[in-house]
DNA sequence: CAAAAAATTTCAAACGTTTGCGAACCACTT
DNA sequence: AAGTGGTTCGCAAACGTTTGAAATTTTTTG
């Protein structure tokens, strides 16, 4: 590890004042043709990368923005950051991507990060134990400097943030009313963690489906996941030993659904004839999965993109305070095999 | 966005010097108990927080590294940065992800930012354009700073740098053999982009198993894919129109695994029965599919892990020029449904 | 009360770079 | 000889913070 080479060194070596090497190095005119080769020649020789750091302190800005999501591992996540990358590199940004596992501390802790570092704005997408607690004090601070806060997936009014969020209810409606339609009439469904905004809103959209259509809605066939493939294995052996088993599950993502469809073929029923299933994401494999997946599709990039414009939309803000943008994407029911009609 | 408080705006506001201001902050001993508590209290109020980048540029040191990846968007990469991040986290570094795409381009302007912005350490998984065109240039500048640099998945003798790497080969002749000991004579392999480390060394896996075991490598059960889902559709409905189709595929990766087995069965063939199918990956829903997926697993986050201590090695190492550390990890078979005995 | 000791605060330099302004130099022109 | 104009370069300040050493103030001591 050597020390990196500085505008300094080279302008000891040549004999001339760390002006003359900072111009030459960035082809100012006023600088002699010869003395501007021989310094960018002697600076590529010794492998010369300007400090980044320096430069930022001297302009105030740094050209990065935070990036805090709970988790990077699944094809969402990452479709939003591949989204908000593709508007703000062109534009020369720096993302500062940020993974919380779902942990409040770690949120917390990577916001102050941000802060000090100098970003130039921060796109959330909270925490599940952040929405859990309601504590928002680390954020707090984003708020006294003004920053450009962003949230993603989960809208939160304390602040005024602008926010990208996907329209849950309608898609957790469509995918009920489609297993309705195909004339399911016991739909169960596995639900994520209580209190988180996505649990709750595909949750009442369930409800209000069945509402609607004049099914009652019965506890016994609501149950909590988290997320995972393997919460939902118990579950859903649970649900098939009910006196009056459910046709058709509604599971909150896709892991969950693919979990139940496997216990639901190892006890001995088939999908769809026996019970339909819906999931929600349209991750890439649930159309190769067999049967195919019907899935919720939920545009990650857009979001991404959405919540990129909204951030540059701040920073051409004349007027400070602007009423935050608020933009709700809509989720698409795809239909495939695991639902089709009876 | 207001212009963060500096401590020179709190000094000025208590008319004292910014040292005494930085020391109370500080907690410095040599601070009166009471301006000490009049300078935090203000601090906290206004939302105080103190300038990492000016501190970066006088320590000449960040406490940041940098990642490099093709993608975040499989179980495998995200595994490795957890691990990265669960050993280096905890010594207060911070991880600077950075997402290439698979393309050289996007590397290349990686690296030099990250070698500008100081980053202590590299981690470095090679883009696939990289790979192809065996361009190293950009990793130049890394060499003369001698700055601690770790490949990830794919090695490069070009250059002294540390490496943890998976054991491709004896994975892929692990899963080879296992269908071999299960009866099946016809192995195909769908096999990744030419070229590429882990598509070859699989691929010799796949090979040299075959031999030993007195089998014909024959080129007509060998096709490319591109590691995705898709690109396995086409390639495996060649496979079973063969005069003679084969018995079993083995697939560079489980999505190419799974929309192998997709088509087996839209083509009227059962798996395992008529055709047995293995990936390579272990990702997560691979358990979960029905049937359930034979597949080699990589040990993601235990590569991540190992890649740390090296850095840590580096940084501790007190004699210049250490011989690097080179580890390969052993990927593991996990037999399951799609493979099982005739 | 003076002097010494202790407590508290300020000064100045440093990290690496850019940039407005002025200085030095040269060649020409009048 | 003096002015003009152009070219090329250096000086110094700035960004925000820390820190050793020096300066100042307060307290203690004889």
């Amino acid at each position: 590890m050597n020390k990196p080479v500085t505008i300094k060194d080279i302008a000891r070596k040549f004999r001339c004042s760390p002006s003359t090497v900072s111009r030459a190095l960035n082809n100012h005119p006023s600088i002699n043709e010869d003395t501007r080769r021989n310094l960018q020649e002697y600076a590529q020789k010794v492998g010369y990368q300007r400090n980044q750091v320096s430069l930022n302190l001297l302009n105030t800005k740094t050209a990065s923005i935070g990036v805090i999501v709970p988790t990077i591992n699944n094809y969402y996540e990452s479709a939003i950051i591949e989204g908000i990358d593709a508007v703000l590199h062109p534009l020369g940004y720096t993302l500062n991507i940020c993974v919380t596992n779902e942990r409040y501390l770690l949120e917390s802790e990577y916001v102050t990060k941000l802060l000090s570092n100098r970003v130039e704005g921060i796109f959330l997408s909270v925490s599940q134990e952040t929405y859990d607690s309601g504590h928002y004090e680390h954020l707090e601070n984003v708020g006294k400097r003004n920053l450009p806060l962003i949230f993603i997936d989960r809208d939160y009014e304390g602040f005024s943030a602008g926010s990208v969020t996907i329209d849950d209810y309608h898609g957790a409606f469509a995918a009920v009313e489609h297993l309705i339609s195909t004339g399911r009439k016991r739909i169960a469904h596995l639900k994520g963690p209580n209190g988180m905004a996505v649990t709750e809103q595909r949750f009442r959209g369930y409800t209000e489906c069945l509402t609607k259509h004049g099914l009652p809605v019965e506890e016994r066939l609501i149950i909590n996941t988290n997320f995972k493939v393997e919460s939902a294995l118990e579950p859903t052996a649970q649900l098939l030993e009910l006196d009056h088993r459910p046709d058709a599950i509604f599971g909150v993502n896709d892991q969950v659904a693919i979990g139940a469809m496997k216990v639901i073929r190892e006890k001995g029923w088939r999908v769809p004839e026996d019970i339909a299933v819906v999931g929600f994401d349209n991750s890439p494999i649930s159309a190769y999965i067999s049967p195919s997946l019907t899935s919720v599709g939920r545009p990650g990039r857009q979001i991404g993109e959405e919540a990129a414009r909204i951030f540059l939309n701040y920073l051409d803000a004349t007027t400070k305070k602007d009423v935050p943008v608020h933009i709700v994407l809509p989720s698409e029911l795809i239909v495939r095999d695991s639902s089709r009609g009876i």
